[in-house]
DNA sequence: TTGCATGATTCCTG
DNA sequence: CAGGAATCATGCAA
């Protein structure tokens, strides 16, 4: 009965219900707006419908074919009954035999239905971690802003759509790079210095403008708000510039 | 095949 | 909840 278990949690059988607690609602942790997978969940839900769909047309079907062919024995045997005796014990077998077979039936039904959620899952779902390196024209875009951003290397909600849009990645993915960058930056500076250079001639445009904005916000910067950490970002830059 | 670069995930903090 | 830090897992050049 392992099979029915899985097939429940699946949300294969059992009641419809939608984002089960599984790997597909890790999908959006940090930084991560749930729209931004939505076209992939919708897909695999879609999917995961169309077997729930097939599984349960079939299995009725099996059901129905079950009785009837039930019934057509009950018939026969009740022919047969004017020949020749036929106890009631017999009887009660025969209808065995046949839910017997049919079960054996709808078990492969349901083995098989389990295999395609597992092709559908690895497909879907742990695609998730299949790395592809973000085109030419995003990682561009990323490092433009990051760099001519330096002093506060946090983009708003907005400029993270913008870039998610010029570099045509999603929002979460902009979130994870800047992340990833910020940390990685400042770990060895050393490393991305040439880099830095180089985006840094690019545009060395609205540095004045984030370092004036940049002052007028941190002017009272509390301590729990994000303006904190920033603040603190800017000084380990400092600091570590002196060494 | 190996080592590093890099995007994603997880855990934790304020 | 956003971000930092550590870690995982893959891509890719050497």
């Amino acid at each position: 009965m392992r099979l029915d278990n899985m097939l429940l949690a699946e949300g294969v059988s059992g009641p419809e219900k939608r984002g089960r607690g599984g790997p597909a609602a890790i999908a959006a942790t940090s930084g991560g707006c749930p729209n931004d997978n939505s076209i992939e969940h919708s897909d695999y839900r879609a999917k995961l419908s169309q077997i729930r769909q097939i599984y349960h047309s079939e299995l009725e079907k099996y059901e129905q074919a079950c009785s009837e062919f039930t019934t057509h024995v009950m018939n026969l045997l009740r022919e047969q009954s004017r020949t020749r005796p036929i106890s009631p014990k017999e009887i009660e077998r025969m209808v065995n035999i046949i839910h017997g077979k049919f079960s054996t039936i709808q078990m492969q039904l349901k083995q098989s239905t389990c295999e395609a959620v597992m092709i559908l899952r690895s497909r879907f779902l742990d695609a998730r971690r299949k790395r592809r390196n973000f085109s030419k024209q995003a990682t561009e875009v990323l490092n433009e802003y990051f760099y001519s951003h330096l002093s506060n290397p946090y983009p708003s909600e907005e400029a993270k759509e913008e870039l998610a849009k010029k570099g045509g990645i999603t929002v979460s993915q902009v979130s994870n790079w800047f992340g990833n960058k910020r940390i990685r930056y400042k770990k060895n500076m050393g490393k991305f210095q040439e880099e830095a250079n180089i985006y840094a001639a690019k545009t060395a445009v609205d540095a004045t403008n984030v370092v004036a904005q940049g002052n007028q916000a941190s002017s009272p910067p509390t301590p729990n708000s994000g303006e904190y950490r920033k603040a603190v970002f800017k000084m380990e830059l400092v600091f570590s510039a002196t060494e």
